[in-house]
DNA sequence: GTTTATGCAAATTCTTTGCAATACT
DNA sequence: AGTATTGCAAAGAATTTGCATAAAC
């Protein structure tokens, strides 16, 4: 049962020509185990046993081979995630972010798709971020019960 | 001509509630005279007369009072952009961005509009930012050549 | 044995704040 | 005088790099 879990993870990495290796495997782990796009610092919290700059070459490793993509939502640091399609162009893949001022939180919204827009003659597109800030269901329900 | 310049950036801040002083009429000044999102840096090398922190203080106010808004490219810095809209409310105003990777400038798409989606139940938006990234047609056409 | 990955420490960059000096009313 | 603004200097935070050690092939 866990080796299987390992197994596919294992598969994932050499499937983009990634060597396993046990910090990597912690990284993805920990990026697809969750609902919500991580930062450096929440994943060196999560992983003790790996140092910052490790995650940190890691991260950009996993990036540069589309397994993971990044987004800023203006929280002052980025924020990575795991990408569940398997297209090399990452905007295959891309949803809408909703960052709470309230939390914190950065949650991914899956069940929604990026609407395109036309870009004008000439420019070529290779990533889209849309984010939303403002307030989570969970904090919108607490501020409107003061 | 030159006062009626000054005197329309006079009351631009003063419809606002910011009074203007030296350092806020540059700084307004040269954000209005941009077609780019500009960072702190960016402010800073074009106003060499004022100090960092002071252009940081007159940004971070210009932003509260709906002046200028704030977007965050993934280039790791936050860019500044005056607002051309005079509602209160940011979002009315926002255009797409595009952040050319070769020529690291963020282009203002003011022409497209950012499409909405419908949020999920409960949450509550304040802001909508919309951020295309790779190549701009000055770049892509360069690259075309070789 | 050579290459690759990791950890530690520190450099770099961006952002933000404390405080004294200056300007404004 | 009293308040608001500015400059300087430095603190804090996030990102990135150099280099020596350790692991993998």
């Amino acid at each position: 049962m866990q080796e299987t879990k390992d197994n596919t993870l294992i598969e994932t990495l050499q499937e983009r020509g990634v060597k396993p290796t046990a910090i990597r495997l912690l990284v993805l782990q920990c990026l697809m185990d969750s609902s919500e796009a991580l930062t450096l610092r929440q994943i060196e919290e999560r992983l003790i046993e790996a140092d910052r700059s490790t995650i940190f070459r890691t991260l950009t490793l996993f990036e540069q081979q589309h397994l993971i993509h990044s987004i800023n939502d203006g929280s002052g640091s980025a924020r990575y995630e795991y990408c569940h399609s398997h297209h090399h162009h990452a905007h295959d893949d891309r949803h809408p972010h909703f960052r709470c001022l309230q939390c914190q939180r950065t949650i991914c919204l899956t069940e929604q798709r990026i609407p395109s827009i036309m870009l004008p003659e000439g420019y070529q597109a290779s990533q889209i971020n849309y984010i939303i800030t403002g307030l989570c269901p969970d904090c919108a329900a607490t501020k409107d019960c003061i």
